[in-house]
This record gives C-alpha cells, sequence and structure tokens, in this order.
DNA sequence: AATTTTGGTTGACGTGGATCAACGGAGTAC
DNA sequence: GTACTCCGTTGATCCACGTCAACCAAAATT
C-alpha cells in the first residue's frame, strides 16, 4: 500500500534538533552562529522514517514542506505521460529534497528512499518566516538552492555533451567527492542505486553502464563487484574526462 | 574588447522603476501589492544595455547581482576544460539571469546576448535585505528559483529520455508557450539562435537539428525559414511527444 | 534447502545520430 | 557592387550506443 506523502507524526518520530546535529556543516545551519542555530531548533518539526522503495513525496502531491536527509539516500524523478522516467538526481545525508515543490506550490517530481532513511521536516511557510528574521538562514537557504541550480546545469552538460564512458567517470567522482565530504572514503564505496537507476541518470541504458564499469575495471581504473565500487586510480578517470576519449 | 561583467553606470543607464514598469506578472514583481511594488523601486538599480554577442557575464566573474531582462534574449553557457561547450537556456524578456552565481558567490556560466539586449540590474545583497522586509518579495524569488530547478529538471528528461525529433518539437512547443505568456503570437515567431546554439542546448549537432526542422516541414507540422519559424500543426507536435516517434 | 525474483554481465546485431564533405544563400564589411 | 564570412541544408558514410537475447549470481520468498 503506498504512503501518502503528508507530514503524519507517528510514534517513531523523535523531535529534531540542528542544535545536536553533527551534519552542521553540510546541511542548512551552515555558515549560521550558535544563536541562530537555537532558534532553528523551533523550524525543524518532526523526523519522518522511510523505508526503501517508499515514497518521501509524489509528482502532484501539494508542496508543504522540504526535507533535510539524516541518514539514508533517496533518488528523484520525473516521470513522461508515455512512462517514460528520468531519473533527475541521488540525493544523500545532508543534502536538501523538496525544493522542486515551491515554485507551482506542488511536487512536480517523485522522491524514492534508496535505503531505509530518515529525513527532518522542514515546514516551508516557517522557514520563510524565520529566514526573514535570520539572515544567516535566509543566506544559506538561498545557497542551497542555488547549489542545486548548479548541479543541474552539470548533468546537462554530461548529458548533453559527454559520451558514456565521460559520463559514467564524472559520475564516480562526484560520488566520491560527495562521501569524502562526510568523512568517508573518497575510494571505496557502495552503490546505493541499480546499473538501471544510474543509466537513467546518465541518459543511457543499463547494458551500457554495465559495460562501462567492465571496461574501466579491465583498465585497471577501479574495481567492481555488483554495488561495491573501489578506485584505484581516480587521476585515471579525471583523466578520461578532460581528454575526450579516443575518439580517433 | 571584451566588457568586464560588473555594475557600470554608464550615459545611457536609466534609473529603472517596477512600478512603471510592463512585464510585472512576469518578473519578480508578480503577486505583490502596489505598495510593495512601490519599494521595489528602491532595490533595481540601474539598467544595463548588452549589446549582441557581448557577455552580461562570464564563469568566474564575482557574483554581485542578478538581473531581469527588459528588452532582449540571452544564452547561458557552461564550458568545460577542453573547450566542450553546453548551453544550458535561452532567457527572454521578463526572465531572471544570474542565479547559479549566488552558491559560490562566483558566476559559474557565461550569459550572452543573442540580439541588443536590456537588463534591470538588481543588487544581490540589496534583494536579500528586501526580502526579509517583503513578504512577497521573498516569496516570488523562492519561486523564481524554484522554477529555474524544475525547468532544469525538464531539460534533463529531454536530454536523457527523448529522441533527436522529440527533442527539437519540446524546444519549438516551450518557445511557442513563452512567446504566448507574453502577448506575442503562439504560431509564428523569429528564432534568435543558430542552430548549433539550439544543438548544444538539445545535445544535438547542428546537422541534426537542421534535418528534424526539414523533417518538420515535410511533415506539415511547421514551415521555416532560416531563423523564421512558422507552427501550422501544433498538435502534431504535441502528439509527437507523447507518442515516441515510430521506433519500428 | 528449494524456488522465484531481481539485478548484473556479456555477446551479436541494428540503428539513430555523428561525422565528413560539398554547396548555396544571407548578412556584413569594404 | 564585390568579397568574405557565417549559417543552414543535404547527401554519404560511420560508429557509439541501443536492442535483443541468453545466462548467471544474489537476494528474497517459500
Amino acid at each position: 500500500m503506498p504512503i501518502k506523502a503528508t507530514v503524519p507524526i507517528t510514534a517513531a518520530d523523535i523531535k529534531s534538533a540542528c542544535s545536536q546535529c553533527n551534519l552542521l556543516e553540510l546541511c542548512l545551519p551552515f555558515g549560521m552562529t550558535e544563536t541562530e542555530i537555537n532558534r532553528l531548533d523551533e523550524l525543524v518539526g518532526a523526523r519522518r522514517k522511510i523505508k526503501r522503495q517508499q515514497h518521501l513525496y509524489r509528482a502532484g502531491d501539494p508542496f508543504e514542506a522540504i526535507y533535510a536527509i539524516r541518514i539514508g539516500w533517496f533518488k528523484t524523478h520525473v516521470v513522461l505521460e508515455d512512462g517514460r522516467e528520468q531519473v533527475t538526481g541521488f540525493q544523500m545525508t545532508g543534502e536538501m529534497i523538496g525544493l522542486d515543490g515551491i515554485s507551482t506550490e506542488t511536487h512536480s517530481c517523485n522522491a524514492i528512499a534508496l535505503e531505509d532513511s530518515e529525513v527532518c521536516v522542514i515546514a516551508y511557510n516557517r522557514l520563510e518566516e524565520l529566514s526573514r528574521e535570520i539572515e544567516g538562514l535566509q543566506h544559506q537557504f538561498h545557497k542551497v538552492m542555488s547549489r542545486e541550480i548548479v548541479r543541474d546545469h552539470g548533468v546537462m552538460m554530461l548529458l548533453g555533451s559527454m559520451r558514456a564512458e565521460e559520463r559514467l567517470a564524472a559520475f564516480l567522482l562526484n560520488l566520491s567527492q560527495r562521501f569524502t565530504a562526510r568523512g568517508f572514503s573518497a575510494a571505496e564505496f557502495h552503490l546505493r542505486m541499480t546499473r538501471d537507476e544510474i543509466g537513467s541518470y546518465l541518459g543511457l541504458k543499463l547494458e551500457t553502464v554495465s559495460r562501462a564499469f567492465s571496461k574501466f575495471q579491465e583498465d585497471g581504473l577501479i574495481s567492481v563487484q555488483q554495488k561495491h565500487v573501489r578506485i584505484t586510480d581516480i587521476e585515471g578517470l579525471r583523466k578520461l574526462i578532460q581528454h575526450p576519449a579516443a575518439m580517433r
């Protein structure tokens, strides 16, 4: 049974507290003073747990809140009338999700948990109120939105101008960099998404993604086994992007 | 000689006034009360004229302002180290440009006028100040940013999941819709960009764009002559997208 | 433990769009 | 008016990636 994406308070919910959270430098409070962060605690409502494969929200849902991911992974995707899907992003701990809803007050994409996850629910009207009072919050929120725009432009570059292997290399480097920022290994990580989902994000078919993984392994750039990836030559991956792979 | 993209006051500049402007319902003031709009006049600084092919700003420029297009057309594009370019958008009258700069306080793309154009310069620090005071401004500004994110997701769908002719059809329908919103003909318009620029935006080569134009003409969907386009069967174009063109 | 389902890999083959090339017309500069 | 440059069109050919298919491993279900 699909779960409606509103803001339910269940027994499992705990009151969140930004001031107690260790994601500070990744999340909304970044750059704010301690006093300001304490005031954030009034803003951030309940936490909400989302099980693997469940929706955080669906396209068409009324927009009420944005979400800060505390634990876990999500994907967002848009669907065309004829059923074609396009993954528009993979979001991890410390990232904000739901910004698409502001423009029309209705979510324009679907957000699905890739593993059991937990988000902080940030009521949007409260966020607007509070960011009129707290300059640091306002500024950081604007940065978060702008960052999303810049990221999207990067994806356009990827989809519009790069070949299959370059796209995958860019994808892996991006993941690596995001893991690093969270204190995890830059070289070794576990993919939360399937080849098909990666393919959708990168504008490729799953077979092509799989072949590119195998090729990278043959070339000694990475070692892959299913969802486990170890980057063995990060410079090699970088070069692959800079020197538009052997177009003879 | 390239012009540095700062905020120069030249003899040609006139003080702008949102309250006197006829772009209200397309631009930042949308949804604001008359009193609020009057206060906007303190926000919007000089106008600035940009000649065809000149930069409004460049990637790497320090971010100081966003711009509302009063007259004309722009393209934004990002450039990879190896020189590959990707057009990330075409912006017309009433649209905001420069939002990419907020995240890092440095512009991340280039904005170039496609024809002689004029923008209103909106100092970003003043915008933040004022939108802490005027709720309607804050809300509208957030909507503008969110709309950009949603638009970008649409482009990802286009680049990642659609075939050449579908992409061009979607592009023409999008232009048509934006012209309509400005009171121009939905069916007949003048393209401000070259086949090459359209191709870059759509992730196609200029030859493919040209062939798709010719195909649409053969099929009686449009008539094209150089940059002049007349849509003769708008429903036909829509169908083309909904029914993933004959993949036999 | 047996069975089913889902996800990933690999090979053979087909094709949409890229590439290469030639040409002609529009716009611009002199 | 003439020359030049830029832009768009069209044809011939090529190739990167999609499609189709078989198979296997891992995970979920019984």
